[in-house]
DNA sequence: TTTCGAATCGCATGTTCATGCGATGTCAAA
DNA sequence: TTTGACATCGCATGAACATGCGATTCGAAA
Protein backbone atom coordinates (compact mmCIF):
# COMPACT_ATOMS: atom_id res chain seq x y z
CA UNK A 1 0.00 0.00 0.00
CA UNK A 2 1.74 3.05 -1.55
CA UNK A 3 0.71 6.38 0.12
CA UNK A 4 0.65 9.33 -2.37
CA UNK A 5 0.25 13.01 -1.91
CA UNK A 6 -0.44 15.61 -4.44
CA UNK A 7 0.08 18.99 -4.46
CA UNK A 8 -1.19 20.78 -7.27
CA UNK A 9 -3.02 24.16 -8.10
CA UNK A 10 -5.44 22.69 -10.46
CA UNK A 11 -8.56 21.95 -8.62
CA UNK A 12 -9.80 19.78 -11.18
CA UNK A 13 -6.65 17.83 -12.26
CA UNK A 14 -6.16 17.35 -8.18
CA UNK A 15 -9.33 16.10 -7.13
CA UNK A 16 -9.39 13.90 -10.63
CA UNK A 17 -5.59 12.85 -9.42
CA UNK A 18 -6.82 11.81 -5.90
CA UNK A 19 -10.07 9.83 -6.64
CA UNK A 20 -8.03 8.17 -9.36
CA UNK A 21 -4.88 7.23 -7.17
CA UNK A 22 -6.89 6.22 -4.32
CA UNK A 23 -9.89 4.04 -6.02
CA UNK A 24 -6.23 1.90 -7.10
CA UNK A 25 -6.07 -1.30 -4.95
CA UNK A 26 -2.30 -0.85 -3.86
CA UNK A 27 -2.54 3.03 -3.61
CA UNK A 28 -4.11 5.46 -1.31
CA UNK A 29 -4.24 9.34 -1.51
CA UNK A 30 -5.81 11.13 1.08
CA UNK A 31 -3.16 14.39 1.41
CA UNK A 32 -3.77 16.50 -1.13
CA UNK A 33 -2.62 20.18 -0.92
CA UNK A 34 -3.29 23.86 -3.73
CA UNK A 35 0.09 25.06 -2.44
CA UNK A 36 3.49 23.97 -0.92
CA UNK A 37 2.71 26.43 1.97
CA UNK A 38 -0.17 25.00 3.25
CA UNK A 39 1.50 21.34 2.60
CA UNK A 40 4.76 21.50 3.83
CA UNK A 41 4.52 21.20 8.02
CA UNK A 42 1.53 18.35 7.44
CA UNK A 43 3.57 16.39 5.32
CA UNK A 44 7.11 16.66 7.30
CA UNK A 45 4.79 15.31 10.58
CA UNK A 46 2.86 12.75 8.80
CA UNK A 47 4.70 11.78 6.13
CA UNK A 48 3.32 9.88 2.73
CA UNK A 49 5.40 7.43 0.74
CA UNK A 50 5.78 9.68 -2.67
CA UNK A 51 4.81 13.18 -3.15
CA UNK A 52 3.62 14.25 -6.64
CA UNK A 53 4.37 17.85 -7.30
CA UNK A 54 3.38 20.83 -9.86
CA UNK A 55 6.27 22.92 -10.74
CA UNK A 56 4.10 25.60 -11.50
CA UNK A 57 1.88 26.68 -8.90
CA UNK A 58 -0.29 29.56 -8.89
CA UNK A 59 1.56 32.04 -6.33
CA UNK A 60 4.05 31.75 -3.17
CA UNK A 61 6.68 28.91 -3.22
CA UNK A 62 7.28 27.26 -6.86
CA UNK A 63 7.66 23.97 -7.09
CA UNK A 64 11.39 23.57 -7.50
CA UNK A 65 11.76 25.78 -4.35
CA UNK A 66 9.32 23.08 -2.78
CA UNK A 67 12.13 20.17 -3.55
CA UNK A 68 14.76 22.39 -1.57
CA UNK A 69 12.46 23.19 1.27
CA UNK A 70 11.61 18.98 1.81
CA UNK A 71 14.99 18.36 0.80
CA UNK A 72 16.10 20.60 3.76
CA UNK A 73 13.86 19.45 6.62
CA UNK A 74 15.27 16.26 5.64
CA UNK A 75 11.76 14.78 4.50
CA UNK A 76 11.55 11.09 3.97
CA UNK A 77 9.26 10.53 1.21
CA UNK A 78 10.04 10.60 -2.64
CA UNK A 79 9.12 13.47 -5.10
CA UNK A 80 7.96 13.55 -8.37
CA UNK A 81 7.89 16.41 -10.19
CA UNK A 82 4.91 16.85 -12.30
CA UNK A 83 4.51 19.48 -14.97
CA UNK A 84 3.59 20.60 -18.68
CA UNK A 85 7.21 22.12 -18.61
CA UNK A 86 9.91 19.97 -20.17
CA UNK A 87 12.57 22.70 -20.68
CA UNK A 88 15.68 22.11 -19.60
CA UNK A 89 16.15 24.09 -17.01
CA UNK A 90 13.21 22.81 -14.74
CA UNK A 91 14.01 19.56 -15.54
CA UNK A 92 17.54 19.82 -14.06
CA UNK A 93 16.65 22.52 -11.65
CA UNK A 94 14.48 19.80 -10.08
CA UNK A 95 16.60 17.31 -10.34
CA UNK A 96 19.34 19.51 -8.37
CA UNK A 97 17.15 20.56 -5.70
CA UNK A 98 16.62 16.67 -5.24
CA UNK A 99 13.63 15.43 -7.14
CA UNK A 100 13.74 11.57 -8.35
CA UNK A 101 11.89 11.57 -11.27
CA UNK A 102 9.77 13.99 -13.37
CA UNK A 103 6.57 13.12 -15.36
CA UNK A 104 4.93 15.33 -18.22
CA UNK A 105 1.20 16.25 -17.39
CA UNK A 106 0.00 14.50 -20.30
CA UNK A 107 1.14 11.05 -18.41
CA UNK A 108 -1.59 8.11 -18.87
CA UNK A 109 -2.34 7.30 -15.34
CA UNK A 110 -1.29 3.64 -15.67
CA UNK A 111 2.00 4.93 -16.20
CA UNK A 112 1.83 7.31 -12.92
CA UNK A 113 0.72 4.47 -11.06
CA UNK A 114 4.08 2.52 -12.43
CA UNK A 115 5.81 6.11 -11.66
CA UNK A 116 4.86 6.12 -8.49
CA UNK A 117 5.83 2.26 -7.53
CA UNK A 118 9.03 2.74 -9.06
CA UNK A 119 9.45 5.90 -6.95
CA UNK A 120 9.21 4.32 -4.00
CA UNK A 121 10.95 0.92 -5.10
CA UNK A 122 13.93 3.53 -5.58
CA UNK A 123 13.67 4.55 -8.79
CA UNK A 124 13.59 7.39 -10.94
CA UNK A 125 10.82 7.57 -13.27
CA UNK A 126 10.36 9.99 -16.01
CA UNK A 127 8.89 10.68 -19.05
CA UNK A 128 10.49 9.33 -22.08
CA UNK A 129 11.56 12.48 -23.29
CA UNK A 130 12.99 13.65 -20.07
CA UNK A 131 15.11 10.74 -19.53
CA UNK A 132 16.88 11.19 -23.17
CA UNK A 133 17.17 14.54 -22.32
CA UNK A 134 18.73 13.80 -18.72
CA UNK A 135 21.15 11.08 -20.67
CA UNK A 136 21.97 13.75 -23.52
CA UNK A 137 23.11 16.02 -20.68
CA UNK A 138 25.88 13.55 -20.09
CA UNK A 139 27.27 13.23 -23.66
CA UNK A 140 30.94 14.57 -24.11
CA UNK A 141 31.68 17.41 -26.43
CA UNK A 142 34.82 15.56 -26.87
CA UNK A 143 36.41 18.85 -28.47
CA UNK A 144 39.03 17.56 -30.78
CA UNK A 145 40.71 20.80 -31.42
CA UNK A 146 43.07 20.35 -28.48
CA UNK A 147 46.00 17.59 -29.22
CA UNK A 148 46.59 14.49 -27.26
CA UNK A 149 48.98 15.96 -25.23
CA UNK A 150 47.56 19.32 -24.41
CA UNK A 151 44.00 17.30 -23.73
CA UNK A 152 46.41 15.82 -20.97
CA UNK A 153 48.33 19.28 -20.12
CA UNK A 154 44.22 20.40 -19.30
CA UNK A 155 43.40 17.66 -17.31
CA UNK A 156 46.32 18.60 -14.66
CA UNK A 157 44.92 21.98 -14.91
CA UNK A 158 41.60 20.41 -14.00
CA UNK A 159 43.26 18.90 -10.78
CA UNK A 160 44.39 21.79 -9.35
CA UNK A 161 48.37 21.72 -10.33
CA UNK A 162 50.59 24.41 -10.97
CA UNK A 163 52.56 24.49 -14.04
CA UNK A 164 55.79 23.48 -12.25
CA UNK A 165 53.48 20.47 -10.71
CA UNK A 166 52.31 19.73 -14.27
CA UNK A 167 55.50 19.79 -15.54
CA UNK A 168 57.02 17.28 -12.69
CA UNK A 169 53.53 15.00 -13.73
CA UNK A 170 54.16 14.90 -17.12
CA UNK A 171 58.60 14.67 -16.95
CA UNK A 172 58.55 17.11 -19.43
CA UNK A 173 60.06 20.78 -18.51
CA UNK A 174 57.74 24.48 -17.45
CA UNK A 175 58.47 25.90 -20.50
CA UNK A 176 56.99 23.12 -22.48
CA UNK A 177 54.13 23.04 -20.13
CA UNK A 178 53.43 26.87 -20.73
CA UNK A 179 54.17 26.28 -24.63
CA UNK A 180 51.20 23.93 -24.23
CA UNK A 181 49.22 26.11 -21.87
CA UNK A 182 49.87 28.65 -24.65
CA UNK A 183 47.94 26.95 -27.20
CA UNK A 184 45.29 25.43 -25.16
CA UNK A 185 44.46 29.03 -24.55
CA UNK A 186 44.37 29.79 -27.99
CA UNK A 187 42.18 26.65 -29.07
CA UNK A 188 39.77 27.43 -26.67
CA UNK A 189 39.77 31.06 -26.69
CA UNK A 190 40.29 31.82 -23.20
CA UNK A 191 43.59 33.52 -21.21
CA UNK A 192 43.50 32.14 -17.99
CA UNK A 193 43.88 28.53 -16.08
CA UNK A 194 40.60 29.34 -14.53
CA UNK A 195 38.78 29.83 -17.42
CA UNK A 196 40.50 27.28 -19.04
CA UNK A 197 39.41 25.35 -16.42
CA UNK A 198 35.82 26.08 -16.39
CA UNK A 199 35.72 25.36 -20.28
CA UNK A 200 36.74 22.28 -19.72
CA UNK A 201 33.59 21.39 -17.25
CA UNK A 202 31.52 23.16 -18.92
CA UNK A 203 32.35 21.51 -22.44
CA UNK A 204 32.87 18.10 -20.24
CA UNK A 205 36.46 17.82 -21.74
CA UNK A 206 36.66 15.74 -18.44
CA UNK B 1 9.20 -3.62 -36.95
CA UNK B 2 12.23 -2.93 -35.03
CA UNK B 3 15.21 -4.37 -35.93
CA UNK B 4 17.56 -5.30 -33.04
CA UNK B 5 21.18 -5.86 -33.43
CA UNK B 6 23.07 -7.61 -30.63
CA UNK B 7 26.42 -7.62 -29.70
CA UNK B 8 27.35 -9.86 -26.78
CA UNK B 9 30.62 -12.42 -26.45
CA UNK B 10 28.35 -15.22 -24.14
CA UNK B 11 27.74 -17.71 -27.31
CA UNK B 12 24.68 -19.01 -24.54
CA UNK B 13 23.31 -15.36 -23.69
CA UNK B 14 23.55 -14.09 -27.55
CA UNK B 15 21.70 -16.85 -29.29
CA UNK B 16 19.44 -16.97 -26.44
CA UNK B 17 17.98 -13.44 -26.93
CA UNK B 18 18.41 -13.53 -30.61
CA UNK B 19 15.73 -16.17 -30.42
CA UNK B 20 13.69 -14.48 -27.91
CA UNK B 21 13.97 -11.58 -29.62
CA UNK B 22 13.15 -12.54 -33.25
CA UNK B 23 10.51 -14.61 -31.94
CA UNK B 24 8.39 -11.28 -30.92
CA UNK B 25 5.89 -9.83 -33.42
CA UNK B 26 7.24 -6.39 -33.98
CA UNK B 27 10.80 -7.41 -33.57
CA UNK B 28 13.28 -9.07 -36.45
CA UNK B 29 17.14 -9.78 -34.99
CA UNK B 30 19.10 -11.23 -37.44
CA UNK B 31 22.32 -9.13 -36.52
CA UNK B 32 24.23 -11.10 -33.60
CA UNK B 33 28.44 -10.64 -32.78
CA UNK B 34 30.86 -11.94 -30.49
CA UNK B 35 32.56 -8.65 -30.25
CA UNK B 36 32.85 -4.86 -31.73
CA UNK B 37 35.39 -5.74 -34.37
CA UNK B 38 33.45 -8.21 -36.24
CA UNK B 39 30.15 -6.19 -36.16
CA UNK B 40 31.36 -2.44 -36.84
CA UNK B 41 31.73 -2.21 -41.03
CA UNK B 42 28.37 -4.75 -41.34
CA UNK B 43 26.22 -2.45 -38.47
CA UNK B 44 27.91 0.80 -40.43
CA UNK B 45 26.55 -0.64 -43.65
CA UNK B 46 23.50 -2.04 -42.23
CA UNK B 47 22.15 -0.07 -40.06
CA UNK B 48 19.86 -1.45 -37.32
CA UNK B 49 16.98 0.45 -35.55
CA UNK B 50 18.69 -0.47 -32.00
CA UNK B 51 21.77 -1.93 -30.83
CA UNK B 52 22.19 -4.37 -27.38
CA UNK B 53 25.88 -4.02 -26.27
CA UNK B 54 27.61 -5.47 -23.53
CA UNK B 55 30.20 -3.65 -21.44
CA UNK B 56 32.55 -6.24 -20.84
CA UNK B 57 33.37 -8.37 -23.96
CA UNK B 58 35.78 -10.90 -23.80
CA UNK B 59 39.21 -8.97 -25.39
CA UNK B 60 39.55 -6.36 -27.81
CA UNK B 61 37.52 -3.32 -28.10
CA UNK B 62 35.30 -2.79 -25.01
CA UNK B 63 31.31 -2.15 -24.94
CA UNK B 64 32.22 1.71 -23.89
CA UNK B 65 34.71 2.19 -26.88
CA UNK B 66 32.60 0.27 -28.91
CA UNK B 67 29.96 2.80 -27.98
CA UNK B 68 32.58 5.76 -29.03
CA UNK B 69 33.00 3.97 -32.19
CA UNK B 70 29.96 3.81 -33.76
CA UNK B 71 29.18 8.23 -32.54
CA UNK B 72 32.62 8.44 -33.90
CA UNK B 73 31.34 7.05 -37.64
CA UNK B 74 27.89 8.38 -36.83
CA UNK B 75 26.03 5.37 -36.80
CA UNK B 76 22.37 5.95 -36.93
CA UNK B 77 20.98 3.53 -34.53
CA UNK B 78 20.15 3.77 -30.64
CA UNK B 79 22.63 2.18 -28.82
CA UNK B 80 21.15 0.17 -25.51
CA UNK B 81 24.16 -0.95 -22.91
CA UNK B 82 23.75 -4.80 -21.49
CA UNK B 83 25.70 -5.06 -18.36
CA UNK B 84 26.18 -7.14 -15.29
CA UNK B 85 27.92 -4.41 -13.79
CA UNK B 86 26.65 -0.94 -12.13
CA UNK B 87 29.56 0.73 -10.70
CA UNK B 88 29.25 4.70 -11.11
CA UNK B 89 32.18 4.41 -13.80
CA UNK B 90 30.75 2.47 -16.19
CA UNK B 91 27.23 3.47 -16.56
CA UNK B 92 28.30 7.40 -16.59
CA UNK B 93 31.51 6.20 -19.46
CA UNK B 94 28.78 4.59 -21.25
CA UNK B 95 26.06 7.58 -21.49
CA UNK B 96 28.93 9.69 -21.56
CA UNK B 97 30.21 8.09 -24.87
CA UNK B 98 27.02 8.28 -26.57
CA UNK B 99 24.39 5.71 -25.54
CA UNK B 100 21.04 6.00 -25.20
CA UNK B 101 19.97 3.54 -22.68
CA UNK B 102 21.43 1.12 -19.72
CA UNK B 103 20.02 -2.48 -18.64
CA UNK B 104 21.14 -4.80 -16.19
CA UNK B 105 21.80 -7.99 -17.27
CA UNK B 106 19.14 -9.11 -14.76
CA UNK B 107 16.42 -7.75 -16.70
CA UNK B 108 13.17 -9.51 -17.88
CA UNK B 109 12.72 -9.87 -21.42
CA UNK B 110 9.65 -7.73 -21.35
CA UNK B 111 11.53 -4.86 -20.08
CA UNK B 112 13.80 -5.38 -22.42
CA UNK B 113 11.35 -5.18 -25.11
CA UNK B 114 9.63 -2.50 -23.73
CA UNK B 115 13.48 -0.62 -23.87
CA UNK B 116 14.38 -1.26 -27.30
CA UNK B 117 10.76 0.06 -28.07
CA UNK B 118 11.42 3.14 -25.99
CA UNK B 119 14.92 3.66 -27.21
CA UNK B 120 13.96 3.61 -30.62
CA UNK B 121 10.90 5.86 -29.98
CA UNK B 122 13.63 8.73 -28.43
CA UNK B 123 13.64 8.00 -25.25
CA UNK B 124 16.29 6.65 -22.33
CA UNK B 125 15.61 3.55 -20.99
CA UNK B 126 17.91 2.14 -17.69
CA UNK B 127 16.81 0.30 -15.35
CA UNK B 128 15.84 0.88 -12.17
CA UNK B 129 18.66 1.61 -9.96
CA UNK B 130 20.65 3.22 -12.69
CA UNK B 131 18.15 5.80 -13.40
CA UNK B 132 18.58 6.31 -9.63
CA UNK B 133 22.01 6.78 -9.80
CA UNK B 134 21.78 9.08 -12.85
CA UNK B 135 19.08 11.23 -11.01
CA UNK B 136 21.91 11.31 -8.02
CA UNK B 137 24.14 12.39 -10.51
CA UNK B 138 22.79 15.70 -10.78
CA UNK B 139 21.92 16.83 -6.89
CA UNK B 140 23.70 19.21 -6.03
CA UNK B 141 25.78 19.49 -2.59
CA UNK B 142 24.82 23.20 -1.95
CA UNK B 143 28.19 23.21 -0.04
CA UNK B 144 26.69 25.61 2.71
CA UNK B 145 29.73 26.52 4.73
CA UNK B 146 30.39 29.17 2.06
CA UNK B 147 28.43 32.79 2.67
CA UNK B 148 26.12 33.95 0.68
CA UNK B 149 28.41 36.44 -0.51
CA UNK B 150 31.49 34.39 -1.13
CA UNK B 151 29.00 32.21 -2.71
CA UNK B 152 29.05 35.15 -5.97
CA UNK B 153 32.27 35.92 -5.90
CA UNK B 154 32.97 32.13 -6.58
CA UNK B 155 30.16 31.93 -9.42
CA UNK B 156 32.35 34.99 -10.76
CA UNK B 157 35.60 33.12 -10.33
CA UNK B 158 33.95 30.38 -12.87
CA UNK B 159 32.83 32.66 -15.30
CA UNK B 160 36.71 33.34 -15.55
CA UNK B 161 36.50 36.85 -14.59
CA UNK B 162 40.19 38.34 -13.07
CA UNK B 163 39.42 40.12 -9.41
CA UNK B 164 39.34 43.70 -11.01
CA UNK B 165 36.41 42.48 -13.61
CA UNK B 166 35.14 40.44 -10.40
CA UNK B 167 35.55 43.67 -8.13
CA UNK B 168 33.48 45.71 -11.13
CA UNK B 169 30.70 42.62 -11.17
CA UNK B 170 30.44 43.09 -7.64
CA UNK B 171 30.60 46.78 -6.90
CA UNK B 172 33.42 46.36 -4.28
CA UNK B 173 37.05 46.55 -4.46
CA UNK B 174 39.65 45.14 -4.93
CA UNK B 175 41.16 44.29 -1.94
CA UNK B 176 37.62 42.75 -0.81
CA UNK B 177 37.14 40.88 -3.28
CA UNK B 178 41.20 39.61 -2.25
CA UNK B 179 39.73 39.21 1.26
CA UNK B 180 36.25 37.04 -0.10
CA UNK B 181 38.64 34.77 -1.76
CA UNK B 182 41.11 34.63 0.77
CA UNK B 183 38.26 33.15 2.71
CA UNK B 184 36.44 30.94 0.06
CA UNK B 185 40.25 28.79 -0.41
CA UNK B 186 40.46 28.32 3.76
CA UNK B 187 36.88 26.69 3.34
CA UNK B 188 37.40 24.90 -0.05
CA UNK B 189 40.81 23.65 1.05
CA UNK B 190 42.37 25.39 -2.12
CA UNK B 191 44.75 27.80 -2.78
CA UNK B 192 44.66 28.76 -6.37
CA UNK B 193 41.74 29.93 -8.39
CA UNK B 194 42.03 26.94 -10.93
CA UNK B 195 41.79 24.81 -7.76
CA UNK B 196 38.59 26.69 -6.55
CA UNK B 197 37.20 26.54 -9.77
CA UNK B 198 37.51 23.05 -10.16
CA UNK B 199 36.11 22.71 -6.97
CA UNK B 200 33.56 24.78 -7.62
CA UNK B 201 32.39 22.76 -10.66
CA UNK B 202 32.83 19.39 -9.21
CA UNK B 203 30.68 20.00 -5.81
CA UNK B 204 28.22 21.12 -8.14
CA UNK B 205 28.09 24.68 -6.28
CA UNK B 206 27.58 25.77 -9.58
C1' DT C 1 59.99 15.92 -50.56
C1' DT C 2 58.32 19.47 -48.65
C1' DT C 3 55.10 21.13 -45.53
C1' DC C 4 52.70 21.20 -41.22
C1' DG C 5 51.10 19.99 -36.70
C1' DA C 6 52.61 18.06 -32.48
C1' DA C 7 55.80 17.95 -28.81
C1' DT C 8 59.73 19.53 -26.80
C1' DC C 9 62.71 23.41 -24.75
C1' DG C 10 64.45 28.42 -23.60
C1' DC C 11 64.25 33.34 -22.06
C1' DA C 12 62.37 37.79 -20.80
C1' DT C 13 58.84 40.94 -19.15
C1' DG C 14 54.91 42.61 -17.16
C1' DT C 15 50.62 41.22 -14.86
C1' DT C 16 47.94 38.77 -11.79
C1' DC C 17 47.56 36.23 -7.87
C1' DA C 18 48.28 34.27 -2.96
C1' DT C 19 48.92 35.41 1.51
C1' DG C 20 50.58 37.80 5.52
C1' DC C 21 49.09 41.45 8.54
C1' DG C 22 46.17 44.73 9.62
C1' DA C 23 41.27 47.58 10.11
C1' DT C 24 35.89 49.10 10.61
C1' DG C 25 30.83 48.50 10.86
C1' DT C 26 26.60 45.65 11.15
C1' DC C 27 23.62 42.34 12.84
C1' DA C 28 22.07 38.35 15.13
C1' DA C 29 22.66 35.06 18.66
C1' DA C 30 24.31 33.78 23.06
C1' DT D 1 26.39 43.06 25.99
C1' DT D 2 29.66 40.67 24.23
C1' DT D 3 30.91 37.35 20.96
C1' DG D 4 31.25 35.90 16.24
C1' DA D 5 30.21 35.62 11.45
C1' DC D 6 29.81 38.54 7.50
C1' DA D 7 31.08 42.16 4.49
C1' DT D 8 33.88 45.79 3.54
C1' DC D 9 38.60 48.08 2.77
C1' DG D 10 44.05 48.70 2.77
C1' DC D 11 49.02 47.54 1.95
C1' DA D 12 53.09 44.84 1.00
C1' DT D 13 55.75 41.04 -0.90
C1' DG D 14 57.05 37.02 -3.23
C1' DA D 15 55.25 33.51 -6.21
C1' DA D 16 52.75 32.09 -10.14
C1' DC D 17 51.10 33.12 -14.41
C1' DA D 18 50.40 35.16 -19.41
C1' DT D 19 52.53 36.18 -23.43
C1' DG D 20 55.97 37.70 -26.74
C1' DC D 21 59.64 35.76 -29.55
C1' DG D 22 62.45 32.48 -30.47
C1' DA D 23 64.25 27.20 -31.40
C1' DT D 24 64.66 21.67 -32.71
C1' DT D 25 62.86 17.12 -33.77
C1' DC D 26 59.66 13.78 -35.59
C1' DG D 27 56.32 11.75 -38.30
C1' DA D 28 52.40 11.93 -41.24
C1' DA D 29 50.08 13.87 -45.00
C1' DA D 30 50.08 16.34 -49.23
Amino acid sequence: MIDVAIIEDDKDIREHLVLLIDDQPDFCCNKSYHNVESAIDHLLDDPPDVLLLDITLADGISGIEGVSLFVEKEALFEIIMFSVHQDDEKVFDSLCAGACGYLTKNTPLPKILSAIKEAHNGGAPMSMNIARMVVQSFRSKANSELSPREREVLLELCNGKSYKRVAEALFISQDTVRTHIRNIYRKLEVNSKAEAVAKAFKDKLV
